[in-house]
DNA sequence: CATTACCTGCAA
DNA sequence: TTGCAGGTAATG
């Protein structure tokens, strides 16, 4: 579900409530596959007693920030959540980790797909999870000519390109569908032949999607939530994904929908061009 | 590069 | 019942 968007609002809406609380057990733990690292003993171990001190993001992992240099790394994958409750709040069956504060509130991961990840990282590990992915596309550093080495080093589709973390950090099913519509690049060209005086356009689109996302506060298509437990509108906002037949909102064709990559893609086909 | 696996829920 | 879902890793 989370894209970056999701996960910094995430990140956002947790620090507010968290930073400074310490860990003081762990309630539930029942999907043990969802801790990669340390082993399970280890990471039971380490997480109680630890103290919150930041809550950042790097590409589509929440970093829960600790002290005695600890990150406790939560990717949500396609149907997590993050949410904190109250002392009350039951825990259902798709609650799989509940982490019990010392003012007796909770911090609840639920998800019903079970694909979300845990990881308690030491700086090593830390360095060692930054290392695998491509710039952050909001930082100052992200300029369209970085865009444009990253793209002129890859063969693939542009569609692909943008899903790929180790290119560019972030972007999922939506917001790379979104980019190419706003830039008017086809999803099939290929990355190394987007035209040189497109890039700053490709530039400028993932950013804009990504900044209006967060502006509203992510996409709730099903699951997504913030830590309040709050629904995202920018779902309201899409231009092309999963708006398949509907009109095109810049030439009124018709929105196409086929399979790049295994996954759905959107895209209209009179205004983004192969060139 | 494409396919499959990981999981569950939901809509067609 | 089938296919699809915001993600990613592991296979040919």
């Amino acid at each position: 579900m989370p894209e970056l968007p999701e996960v910094e609002i995430v990140a956002r809406s947790l620090a507010a409530q968290v930073v400074g609380r310490q860990i003081v057990e762990i309630e539930k733990l029942d999907w043990e596959r969802m801790v990669e690292t340390p082993d399970l003993p280890d990471f039971c171990a380490l997480l109680p007693g630890r103290t919150i001190l930041a809550v950042g993001r790097r590409a589509k992992w929440l970093l829960v920030h600790l002290d005695a240099g600890w990150t406790l790394a939560i990717h949500l994958r396609m149907s997590g959540n993050l949410i904190v409750y109250g002392p009350a709040q039951p825990a259902d069956r798709h609650t799989h980790l509940v982490l019990g504060l010392d003012d007796g509130r909770r911090i609840f991961f639920t998800d019903a797909r079970k694909f979300g990840r845990v990881r308690l990282l030491d700086a090593g590990g830390m360095a060692h999870l930054d290392a695998a992915y491509g710039p952050e596309p909001l930082a100052a550093t992200f300029t369209s000519p970085r865009l444009a080495e990253i793209l002129a080093q890859r063969r693939t589709k542009l569609k692909p390109f943008l899903l790929d973390q180790s290119a560019i950090a972030g972007l999922g099913n939506i917001y790379a569908n979104e980019a190419l519509w706003i830039a008017q690049l086809h999803p099939l060209l290929p990355a190394n032949q987007t035209p040189i005086d497109r890039i700053p356009a490709l530039h400028a689109a993932i950013q804009q999607v990504l900044r209006t996302a967060i502006q509203n506060q992510g996409s709730s298509l099903r699951d997504y939530r913030n830590s309040y437990g709050e629904a995202g509108h920018n779902q309201e906002h899409f231009h092309v994904y999963d708006r398949a037949d509907q009109p095109c909102e810049r030439c009124r064709s018709p929105i196409s929908r086929v399979m790049v990559a295994q996954r759905s893609t959107f895209y209209c086909p009179q205004c983004q061009r192969l060139g």
